[in-house]
DNA sequence: CCCATATAGTTGACTTTAACAACTAAATAA
DNA sequence: TTATTTAGTTGTTAAAGTCAACTATATGGG
């Protein structure tokens, strides 16, 4: 996949999807209003409060045009401008008579929505409002207000940690199908492992999306020692602080469940992960070289004492 | 996950791509020709010849404006229009001239997506270019025409082969995560398998997107026999002859690899799977009630004998 | 405090787009 | 043959979008 792969990609799914917003406006269409009015009201129903100005840079609209615009929906009632704090704009707002015109307008657009949606299998939906996510999340970046979530993972997602941790080392690292290989049978021991009271994995959601993941479970050969695995952020999250909380949460856990030492198995090619480990604590035990996954790598085992 | 959730989604990807929308119609806004202009002679170039009404109804124009377009391309030499086989329409196609329209207006374009492309690090322009083709893929449906692949998997896809197969019979069937523990450990089981030349794992591409698996490996205790393992299609490319080709690859393979027989298991609740063992010639062996994922389950063997 | 500069909104002039309807000519089906 | 469709043209009108000039207010240095 070369850029311009990734281009031409791009741009026939613009040409598709300029087709579907087509006909997601028929709705709209069909309303007394024209577009650039239903456009309108819409915003400001969704604003509740708002400026012309605003408008102009939500909607992407010329001032003149607003101008021009807002007026014509005052006369009809469906809006009111109050003088603003500021004396050189007003505060506009939806009439009674607005918000029921926004009503109207929602309702016909999610008629249009639901005729696109109702032809889908139940997975086909989730694939859809997923990859929607996902376009969104990717383009705009993470919203930086996102509320991070660390939970138990949903059906489905142990087998998207093992594909993304697979294409991300890949892409990052240059490491092999071993490596993806190792990983399934990580996650498979986990699973497998018995007592649910001594082991725990958690997904970091960052406002509805996967941003990383971690987890815990009693080391090979000594009960009191637990042995924290798989911690991985996802690149458009980091910097967030998703890392250091997914690994204070397998401190908090560990002490909690009675074990008296963390220990871990990372590569010193991974500095993100290291200075996460050190600010937490941990240290650094051994090192060992090895050759695996494809590369030339510098093992390392850290270990932190709860007292 | 409600309907009225992923409407809700849907509306509010509709909102967002409509701007990204019109920051990849900069370029064209900059050249000296009107977007309709530069969509109609966008359209020609793609089509190398076609006719007005084609354009119409390929660009949602009118056909008054359209006409008018035309003659205007056509007086500024872009595009010549011969009389067609049929009197009543011209065949339209691009002068030279127009060709050079058209080259610098994908240019643009091109550029305009790159600058959103940019910006992102690797991962992040095949996560954005898959969403978009899966997107396009749910809701225009599988290409008709699409070409079927059946390839060794890439890095990252037996991740995904788990947590769609975990999902979708989470979904169909109301199986548990214990199945998706069950199907990493399998896919783990797999990979570990030591001889390559008596396994494979084929990954069905259907125009582009993964449509569906399957693997083969020795059975255990037995290695004249094989042993035929998660044969899956993906809902949306059902009905294409996906699994049939890919259970005919299994059969071809052992084959090959001087297996006497193929054994398989699956589960009574699967009928579309088990018309697919029944069309390849597999006969059912055994029966077995059990207890699995959450539910109750009827467990079938099937075998093939390879004269 | 004043003043230069920026911002919010209005207005006029103009172009482009969009939507409808009436029309001609050729093709097609009964 | 005739009625009906289909392809395209033309006229008319409304709406949307663009540009620039203008007023009133706000803001950030000296």
């Amino acid at each position: 996949m070369t850029i311009s792969d990734d281009i031409a990609a791009m741009r026939a799914f613009n040409r598709f999807y300029t087709r579907i917003i087509g006909l997601l406006e028929e709705g709209m269409h069909h309303s007394p209003y024209a577009l650039s009015e239903a456009r309108v009201v819409h915003e400001i129903g969704k604003r509740n409060a708002t400026t012309a100005s605003e408008l102009c840079e939500a909607l992407a609209m010329d001032r003149g045009q607003m101008s021009r615009l807002v007026w014509r929906l005052s006369d009809l009632g469906l809006l009111a401008s109050l003088p603003g704090a500021d004396k050189r704009s007003n505060t506009l707002a939806l009439t009674p008579q607005g918000d029921t015109v926004y009503s109207d307008l929602n309702a016909a657009s999610d008629t249009d929505a639901e005729n696109l949606l109702t032809p889908l299998d139940p997975l086909g939906r989730i694939d859809l409002v997923t990859a929607m996510r996902r376009i969104e999340a990717i383009l705009a970046g993470p919203a930086p207000g996102g509320t991070l979530t660390l939970r138990p993972p949903r059906i489905g997602e142990i087998g998207q940690l093992i594909a993304r941790q697979g294409l991300l080392y890949h892409l990052e690292q240059g490491w092999n199908r071993e490596f993806e290989l190792l990983i399934t049978r990580i996650y498979a021991e986990f699973d497998a492992a018995p007592d649910p009271a001594t082991k725990a994995l958690w997904v970091a959601d960052y406002a509805g999306e996967l941003a990383g993941s971690i987890f815990v479970l009693p080391a090979p050969d000594d009960e009191r020692t637990a042995q924290l695995r798989m911690l991985y952020v996802e690149p458009a999250f980091r910097g967030l602080g998703i890392g250091r909380a997914l690994v204070d949460e397998v401190v908090r856990f560990s002490r909690a469940a009675g074990y008296r030492r963390i220990i871990l198995w990372t590569q010193d090619c991974l500095a993100p992960a290291r200075r996460i480990y050190l600010g937490a604590g941990f240290e650094l035990i051994e090192e060992e070289k090895h050759h695996s996954f494809g590369a030339d790598l510098n093992g390392q085992y850290w270990a932190l004492d709860l007292q």
